[in-house]
RNA sequence: GGCGGGUUGGCGGAGAGGUUACGCAGCGGAUUGCAAAUCCGUGAAGACCGGUUCGAUUCCGGUACCCGCCUCCA
């Protein structure tokens, strides 16, 4: 069987996998809050866990693996989101808002995930549906004394658990010399977090031991975990920015209520993803959804591949040079691939994911794959990586060639009703080359490339190919 | 201030204690009116300072710089 070796977050250290079930090998990812799209940082756990779903289930079988990944919602900002279109005199009351606007979301989520080729998780749980278990959680720690009730509000007493820190490598005392905590009264403690807030009556609520409120923002997850997953499970995987407080939160929350279990045995956290070396913020204006790439033309794929060109340990930069480079290199594997009849899959491209998910370095397997013409290992590799669908050419890499005597044109079979324009670009190029006018050829050309045509000549034919470019109807209009 | 990550050739980006990563770009050649594509060939690296070692870009320590988290942002 392959050996799978993941850093663990938990001991710094690459360790191999054991999970405590091979029958049921258990994952659990941090999904969104949903009150917006999922933004570019968003996909890269999304993708680089996808990779380990397909690992898992390709060592251990399909339905030896349950991965959970879950959608929060329930938090001010979606409270916020829906209050907002209230005033802008939506239809409804709040709750139908906020229902609305989760709803939304989640198909939004799903939407552009799916295009990004990541797999459906076996349970996409809502923090609404288990607030039921969260509050018997949270009973259940107040009985072991690890929280305390004040004002309405249900806090994690931090004190009480020894080992809070660990995972993140901070002592409570360091943090409360960062000062950087909310200071209440109600605290016994300024690091301690709240489990259970109290709701007015305008925001969403659910009865309670400590009356009517909602959940703080950890319970969900190690609600959620605990519900599908049991105490103890194999990986708990997110942005590293969550490492502290969202997980170390879970764990102090999961740990004191079971104190028999291990929680989760491996942690893995993704680092950052920058775009043109910077962090993606609003105010610097580099912000985009990964909705806005795919309406740009990036392909699904083409995005999944730029995010697995980047070790997942490594902060990862988002250029639009790269895009553009792997769509090209993407294209070339994609059409080689789609003329194997069958796919395989070879023991160095798993072995390579085994070592703690080295998708850079499968990518080299890949080319090797690519370059030596293997072509059944070729469209294997890229379905293992979700990077193609049962060896079918996605449209964007697609193209037809129409043969007009001793004109060819070549270019994706959505731009066929452009064939006549391009025709006439092209004769004209072709005239001006017959007159020997150089020049004025060589502008067309260069005019026809500003509308992603390119032109050339072959030993049979004058040829215009815009596969390679994004063709730009406005300008090639202009052309005609 | 505390904690964590990074630093590889023009750019992107891996593995391995000693043998070519690879891709893109570049350069030379074939081809072309010029190009493009393709094919053949080719130069180029390991932030800095120490240590371990027969030998380190790869292990250890330190320095510098960059980035993130500590503000319910993956």
């Amino acid at each position: 069987m392959t050996e799978i070796r993941l850093t663990n977050s938990k001991t710094h250290r690459k360790e191999v996998l054991q999970p405590l079930d091979p029958a049921n090998v258990r994952m659990y990812l941090c999904g969104p809050t949903v009150y917006d799209r999922a933004h570019l940082g968003n996909a890269r756990p999304v993708v680089v866990f996808d990779v380990l779903y397909r690992l898992l289930r390709h060592v251990y079988g399909p339905e030896h693996v349950t991965y959970v990944r879950n959608f929060t919602d329930v938090d001010d900002k979606i409270n916020a989101a829906a209050l907002a279109r209230k005033e802008a005199g939506a239809a409804g009351t709040l709750e139908a808002l906020i229902r609305e606007r989760t709803e939304e979301t989640i198909g939004w989520y799903h939407a552009d995930m799916d295009a990004l080729g990541a797999l459906r998780p076996t349970h996409e749980p809502r923090a609404t549906e288990y607030i039921g278990q969260m509050v018997a959680m949270i009973e259940g720690l107040i009985a072991r004394g690890h929280a305390y009730a004040a004002e309405g509000h249900v806090l994690f007493d931090v004190r009480s658990y020894p080992d809070y820190g660990a995972l993140s490598g901070r002592s409570v005392d360091d943090m409360i010399a960062g000062a950087r905590v909310e200071v209440a009264p109600y605290k016994r403690d300024p690091m301690d977090f709240v489990l259970w807030k109290p709701s007015s009556d305008d925001l969403p609520g659910w009865e309670s031991p400590w009356g009517r409120g909602r959940p703080g923002w950890h319970i969900e997850c190690s609600a959620m975990s605990d519900a599908l997953l049991g105490p103890s499970f194999d990986i708990h995987a997110g942005g590293i920015d969550l490492q502290f407080p969202h997980h170390e939160n879970e764990i102090a929350q999961s740990m004191c209520v079971h104190p028999e279990a291990e929680f989760a045995k491996v942690w893995m956290h993704n680092e950052m993803l920058q775009v043109e070396g910077k962090k993606m913020s609003k105010s610097l204006g580099n912000f985009f959804t990964v909705r806005d790439l795919l309406d740009k033309g990036v392909p699904g794929e083409v995005i999944r591949f730029v995010l697995l060109g980047t070790h997942y340990s490594k902060p990862m930069d988002w250029t639009a040079e790269k895009a553009e480079e792997d769509e090209a290199q993407l294209r070339r594997w994609l059409r080689a691939a789609s003329n194997a009849k069958r796919s395989a899959i070879t023991d160095d491209l798993i072995a390579t994911i085994a070592n703690d998910l080295n998708t850079a370095g499968a990518r080299e397997i890949v080319n090797q794959q690519f370059q030596a013409l293997e072509l059944e290992n070729l469209r294997g590799s890229l379905e293992f990586l979700g990077l193609m669908r049962e060896g079918i050419l996605p449209e964007w890499a697609d193209s037809i060639r129409e043969v007009y005597e001793l004109n060819a044109i070549v270019c994706q079979p959505r731009h066929r009703e452009y064939l006549p324009a391009i025709l006439k670009i092209l004769e004209r190029w072709k005239e001006h080359r017959l007159r020997k006018e150089f020049r004025l050829a060589d502008e067309l050309k260069a005019a026809a490339l500003e509308a992603g045509v390119e032109l050339r000549v072959t030993p049979q034919y004058a040829e215009a190919d815009t596969t390679s470019h994004r063709l730009n109807p406005a300008k090639l209009e202009a052309l005609k």
